[in-house]
DNA sequence: GCGCATGTTGCAATCGATTGCCTGCGGGGG
DNA sequence: CCCCCGCAGGCAATCGATTGCAACATGCGC
């Protein structure tokens, strides 16, 4: 028996090209003898891993394991297992992981770091690089990508407030190097100016990064500032928890003083006093279709870039309520 | 210029047994064709991969990434890199997910799931694959293994509870087929004996799962029963906070009516109010350490199975207080 | 009865690096 | 002056699978 025969029976692609009673033998063999065929071998044969890479900032921020969890659970009926790689927002990290996932060999990339420009990965995907881009999007959008609908996102919490009665409502953003810092300050001017409701930019306050210390120090400056709002949409849970903390510091008290709506919907974040109302993005679902986007592309290279957006949704507790 | 000879060059170890002058030809040819070698092919030739399988029960378990982190952080700078698998704690999907490593030829193994018994592993490391345990222990700790040292954790917040002047102290414990679980109630019961306080079976409830629900319901049933306490150690975060939603259920205060104590320190618990006090686990030091032990294995293949254990700290915050 | 088509299997190259062995060259010592 | 030793580098096998091509057998049609 030779291994080519024996490889075509194992194949069952290749099974056709191989009588069907020597085909039952090799199955047999294989099972008897335990035969497990060897992944690096077949790789270095067919150029292909059967692999992703899958680059992330940081593996402790809450919001991503539950990405990285729909990832590998849509990769893994196909086949594929995904390199996971932290950059810690490191850019020369970054390019530094990609390089060496290249290096392995890996079939495509799967992007989910969040700062917005990148030239590399528009030179990647010009190459040929099967690349989706998770949670963020680049330049031109040639590049296939999943991410919330963030604009919408702020829309869902404004809208919220309105109704509750609100008519001065303030905004905490993120950085604006980030797509998300940008497009959910957008998606809250847009909610603002669509409600008919002033335009102030006094209301609108930006921390330099998505924490809870850059959160009580960006509102607790718009709180001493004595600008007049009732509520404040926060670009983040973890900036909402900052101004729960400057709130507090303030012998303020939420949602009596104030309104607070968070965004993402952390883990945790119904356990807090009071329970965070927050706008919550489906961060396993992101993880789920940026594989699917990513299997269609080796399914079918030719085909166009797409962009999903997914629709966040509001889900409210205790941290909103009319205004007094 | 033959292959071997740049081969010979490029690695470190063996660029003695080329001329300094070819050597310094090869890298700079090397460098001008941007040269990388294929990880793929050499792992073939070498039969090692620079890669070791990570098994964990869950990503999106809080306590788990920043074991992944340790892990990985440690493993980078001897250039190895980690394979992450997720069992779910699904005993057939873990020997599966075991299989395909050792398939992809990982050089070690890191097995971070908690079941007690496991026979697959055993039998695998008597078949000299190198494995370390981390968060769990293994029948004759023969493998080495990395933990906290758990009955010390449970010790810890007995102590402090003591201190405070409680004399009656309630445990919730795990699942005694965690290693988690029956130690940290073994610690809880020693510590107890320790201090010459009463051991009352009637303070001892356990729950069938590390949860919120579960903790709930087990402190709940020990509320109801009116068996006299002001304190409890809880055996996992989770489980305190379940023991939080029991005691609002009954109007009853933390810490005014009862001590909580909890174990881990996840993440947010700074958060909960009351802000919890609980017995901190260093989960990333465990992974590092893990893979610390797992290099080591590596490095000295002679060397004798070592268990470390790690010792946790208390720390203290609002959820408890001296006895009313 | 011969030729050709079809179906099955074997041969050998290939992927890209590593490594044991051998050769050839040069220098130093007898 | 010759021999031997040691160093540098080339040769070729090897890792384990995949795959184009060739070869062979069988069977059918003319």
């Amino acid at each position: 028996m030779h291994v080519a025969t024996a490889s075509r029976a194992l194949n069952p692609d290749t099974r056709s090209l191989v009588s069907s009673t020597t085909a039952e033998r090799v199955l047999q063999a294989a099972k008897a003898l335990d035969y497990r065929p060897n992944p690096i071998a077949r790789s270095l044969r067919t150029a292909r891993t059967e692999t992703v890479g899958l680059v992330i900032p940081d593996l402790t921020n809450p919001l991503v394991p539950p990405m990285v969890r729909g990832v590998a659970d849509v990769l893994a009926p196909a086949g594929y297992d995904a390199w996971i790689v932290n950059t810690d927002n490191d850019p020369d990290r970054e390019i530094a992981q990609i390089e060496s996932l290249r290096d392995k060999q890996v079939d495509g990339l799967i992007v989910a770091t969040a700062r917005l420009e990148h030239p590399l990965l528009e030179q990647l995907h010009d190459e040929g690089v099967r690349i989706v881009l998770a949670n963020r999007l680049l330049g031109a959008g040639r590049i296939p990508s999943v991410t919330a609908d963030n604009a919408a996102g702020s829309a869902l919490a404004v809208d919220h407030l309105v109704a509750l009665g609100h008519r001065r409502i303030a905004h905490v953003s993120g950085p604006q190097t980030l797509s998300t810092g940008l497009v959910r300050r957008r998606g809250y001017l847009h909610a603002i100016r669509d409600h008919g409701l002033p335009e102030d930019p006094e209301l609108l306050v930006t921390c330099a990064a998505w924490t809870e210390e850059e959160g009580a120090r960006a509102f607790g400056s718009l709180l001493d500032s004595g600008v007049e709002f009732t509520a404040v949409v926060a670009g983040h849970d973890r900036v909402a928890l900052g101004c729960y903390d400057a709130l507090a510091a303030r012998g303020l008290s939420c949602p009596g003083d104030m309104s607070v709506v968070g965004f993402n919907d952390m883990p945790f974040m119904d356990k807090m006093r009071p329970a965070l109302t927050t706008v919550r993005v489906a961060h396993y679902e992101v993880g789920a279709e940026a594989a699917r986007l990513l299997l269609d592309s080796f399914a079918d290279p030719g085909r166009p870039a797409r962009g999903v957006l997914l629709q966040p949704t509001l889900v409210i507790r205790s941290s909103t309520a009319p205004p007094a």
